[in-house]
RNA sequence: GGGGCUGUCGGCUAGCUUGGUCUAGGCUUGGAGACUUGGGCUCUCUAGACCCCGGUUCAAAUCCGGGCAGCCCCA
């Protein structure tokens, strides 16, 4: 064994084992900037693949994509009170262009939703003018000083925010909603990710919004990282810049908003999630190469039969709507090339040797299971499409699984204590929505309420903190 | 926000405590070739490094200061 495989285990060394994963798949570099990182082929083509399903899905129900500027006047960050103060700390500030000091300096954007609406003013006029459903795909820059992390926590990432405006309250709402359910199947259904749905508390909310909804996903070292969020921002930014309209009856009013967004970290807890020992295993339907094709040559056998064999299966691959590669590099052994495929992530290996040859099969070997299967030669295409699917949903079977079985429900404080010291995960407890026992909670363990069920669970104790009435059920745990 | 650790060929590292044959060693990778191919084969040849800036010293990979970058722990 050398260098090039993953030399820590999953389970030992959870740190290290992430670091390793990316950087040997490939998926992803440091660049020479503290907190940035390069989105290598390997992982940009996931984030195309992300960008396609969501896209086909916003496009349905009537959004379009744009692209805002980068550069945000500071005066127009300054206008939502809330909104400024959550963001300056972590805002990147231009002040000079070419050799002259700028007169207004300019934010490189953090979250587009100021610049955005100040357009959005322009545009809107009346009842006719709305919804309007935009959304952009592009980088924003946070400057974070905490320790970063390879696609969790960068100063630069790339996401997808969507900006919409409304002309009621309840239409806002519905989209809100709509949105998340959009970013639940693309999360559950595509990455494989199960996740909890819910609101955030007043305290975790997004700064401006009137509420925040969110998807939480549970990670193998304890703790939760939020996969997307969408916010409702009711007239908090349409007051402040303005964006009136004139309704049916000829009255003014100010629009309902909402703001959504998720980002490239989703693919750390992808890779978190599913990888193991071998490195990478990547959900079949976002695989950027779903089977590679090993042929297996022998001195003294035909070894042209064998490289036709392997031809002749892949075109028939390359018709079916299956992304294929066939490795037929003469100067790899067969057994470096399943090492390396395997720490790339791809879900099925076709091996084609003599012995396939003489049967007319084909052997596959699983990278979920590792299993190794015999299959007629003519019966590929079906067998692994059935295969591919068969692996999604096994790949998401087990990660809910494990979802569930990291989600410990509490009624003591001592119990939760104990729990989250030993394990972290998901703490289930009653809550009396009371901002100061959220803050003592997290000042005394560093645990935050991730979220607060969207349907109220069934309260089945007193506050876990306070010990007085409780008013909801909440999950606790520490957050990325 | 606080504390700690680290930085040597592309990757992993030896050397640093006690400055001096270090002209920086090994493994791996990269390049050329041979031999092979059902789990990272083997052999030959070859290329490749002391993070940056400053200081101490006759002499710095080694000691000191600063910077940059990465990692870990606590909040």
């Amino acid at each position: 064994m050398s260098d090039i495989g993953i030399t820590v285990k999953k389970s030992e060394d959870f740190s290290e084992w992430y670091t390793q994963v990316i950087l040997k798949s490939e998926l992803a570099d440091y660049a020479p900037v503290k907190g940035c990182m390069i989105f290598r082929e390997h992982s940009y083509a996931i984030w195309e693949k992300i960008q396609e399903i969501f896209n086909a899905k916003i496009k349905r129900t009537g959004h379009r994509n744009v692209y805002f500027p980068m550069f945000i006047p500071e005066s127009f960050l300054k206008k939502e009170a809330e909104h400024f103060q959550g963001f300056i700390p972590q805002v990147a500030w231009v002040t000079v262009g070419g050799d002259s000091q700028l007169e207004e300096k300019l934010a490189i954007r953090p979250t587009s939703e100021t610049i955005m609406y100040s357009t959005y003013a322009k545009w809107i006029r009346s009842w006719r003018d709305l919804p309007i459903k935009l959304n952009q795909w592009n980088s924003v820059v946070r400057w974070e000083t905490e320790s970063t992390r390879l696609f969790l926590r960068t100063r630069e990432f790339l996401w997808q925010e969507g900006h919409t405006a409304h002309a009621t309250k309840e239409e806002a709402d519905q989209e809100v909603k709509e949105i998340l359910d959009a970013y639940k199947d693309v999360i559950e259904n595509y990455l494989a990710v199960p996740v909890l749905i819910g609101k955030k508390t007043e305290r975790e909310k997004f700064a401006g919004a009137l509420y925040t909804t969110a998807l939480e996903a549970m990670m193998p070292d304890g703790k939760a990282l939020q996969m997307g969020t969408s916010h409702q921002l009711g007239q908090n930014f349409s007051k402040v810049f303005n964006i009136k309209f004139l309704d049916k009856n000829e009255k003014e009013r100010y629009v309902w908003q909402t703001s959504w967004g998720f980002s490239t970290r989703m693919i750390g807890a992808m890779v978190m999630l599913h990888g193991d020992d071998k490195g990478l295993m990547l959900p079949p339907k976002v695989a950027p190469i779903q089977v590679v094709i090993i042929p297996i040559p022998y001195k003294g056998v035909d070894a042209k039969v064998i490289q036709s064999r392997a031809r002749e299966i892949h075109e028939r691959l390359q018709k079916s709507t299956i992304s294929v590669v066939l490795d037929d590099r003469a100067e790899y052994t067969p057994g470096w090339k399943f090492n390396a495929w395997e720490l790339k992530g791809v879900p099925i290996r076709i091996e084609i040797g003599p012995r396939d040859v003489k049967k007319k099969q084909v052997t596959l070997a699983r990278r979920d299971t590792s299993e190794r299967i015999a299959l007629k030669e003519d019966d590929v295409v079906n067998e692994v499409t059935k295969l591919l699917e068969e692996i999604q949903s096994n790949l998401f079977n087990r990660a809910k699984k494990s979802l569930e079985e990291s989600i410990a429900t509490v009624e003591t404080y001592d119990e939760f204590k104990e729990i989250f010291r030993k394990k972290g995960g998901f703490i289930r407890a009653c809550w009396c929505s009371n901002s100061a026992c959220e803050e003592k909670i997290k000042d005394e363990t560093g645990a935050t309420i991730r979220t607060v069920p969207l349907e109220k669970e069934k309260i089945f104790s007193k506050c876990v903190y306070c010990g007085e009435e409780a008013k909801e059920v909440v999950y606790f745990a520490k957050a990325y």
